[in-house]
DNA sequence: CCAAGGCTGATTCGGAGTTTGTCAAAGAAA
DNA sequence: TTTCTTTGACAAACTCCGAATCAGCCTTGG
């Protein structure tokens, strides 16, 4: 877990620092604004208000406009307005200083754990370097350029790439991508297998390992 | 936006559910903690920690059991160990009484645009490039004309551009557009497809994939 | 060490079965 | 009544399956 801490403050800075990788959080320290919006990317940011260079509101709106990071706002001001207006550029949470520090990582956690439910709602394509599949469009992308598989060939695909190099057995492809019940040795698989292997162009990424089944593995 | 607001003290509660429907929430207001877990979905829920009949904690537990609804807890407790046991039981934000009004407005409205990402709910109009779509007018355009879909027509253009170019399975788009029960084969998608296809004038748009379903993509 | 046989995988091809597109008409709803 | 929805029949297209054949590797036996 990636936290960037924008603080100019260097003593609170320090103590921050020391407590956030203290309870394993990796820690990223700047203490401008600037230095905040040319940062690498993190999970979550703790962003103070008052900074040297620039206002901490605009460090927030410049951060939204290209990131839904998370992003916790720390001030000395308790003013009602200056938490509202906080929240309202896209802050997820607004914390006043003195806080207590353990209070501060329960919130943390909070926003990150809510941010993070929405990554994963998305099971992303798999890369495998010059190709690529998208299981909900259902889309395989070989040096960018679309291949046009038929169902069976998809599915094959997408059962031997999810784990790449891994040898997977006759029988489980065949229950997996086939249905679950199937009887007796049939050509079918294999027959699918070179239909794959030619539209790959690569007929050496899928390898036959004998006597026990196949395996996926895209060489650059 | 529908708040469930969970607080016994019925002149506080008075004047929240007051404040809250001016700001355009519709609010749903229980005083028990088993009132709580029996109220329909809402979008968020503000919970008192102090109920009558149960421990808003656990109240809190309860529902993070079966559901990610956002909560916001509500407590004349500020206490930190208070404030880092709510949050870690799941809750996403934790505002102590007196609060501003206002603030509690923008916390509501900062959490529930974080979840809202999670549940990917599109709430303005969807636009493809040529193809623009409001579903709350139920409005199609086509290059800025728009489009006579019936009912049936709009519900499934609706379903299919939510997520364009993903694969949408034949019985998933039965389930939704139609009644969750459908059995046995029929036409009857078929039929409505072709007729989108038809009044949207790009029939390619709309590409069957044989043996899963369709998937709508408006190119170039 | 060599050769033959058997086993496993690779490839091709055509029939069969399934799925989709189209159409017209009956039924349902506004 | 008029419009929309559903249904069934039919045609066309697409996949898939299985047989037959070929090729390569391993084993076995001399």
């Amino acid at each position: 877990m990636k936290v960037l801490l924008v603080e100019d403050d260097p003593s609170i800075a320090a103590s921050l620092v020391e407590g956030l990788q203290a309870n394993g959080f990796t820690v990223t320290h700047v203490s401008t604004g600037a230095g905040a919006l040319s940062a690498p990317a993190v999970d979550v940011v703790l962003l103070d208000i008052g900074l040297p260079d620039m206002d901490g509101f605009d460090v927030c709106r410049q951060i939204r406009k290209s990131s839904m990071v998370p992003i916790i706002l720390l001030t000395a001001r308790s003013e009602e307005l200056d938490r509202v207006v906080g929240l309202e550029l896209g802050a997820d949470d607004y914390v006043t200083k003195p806080f207590g520090f353990r209070e501060l990582v329960a919130r943390i956690r909070a926003v990150t754990r809510r941010a993070s439910m929405a990554d994963s709602v998305v099971s992303g394509p798999i890369d495998l370097g010059s190709l690529s599949i998208d299981e909900r469009t259902r889309r395989a992308l070989l040096d960018g350029e679309e291949l046009q598989l038929t169902t069976k060939e998809f599915d094959l695909l997408v059962y031997l790439a999810a784990e790449p190099g891994v040898v997977h057995r006759r029988t489980d492809i065949l229950e997996h991508v086939w249905d679950v019940n199937w009887y007796g040795p049939t050509k079918t698989l294999d027959a699918h297998i070179a239909a794959l292997r030619k539209k790959l162009g690569n007929p050496e990424w899928i390898q036959a390992v004998r006597g026990v089944g196949f395996r996926l593995e895209v060489q650059s």
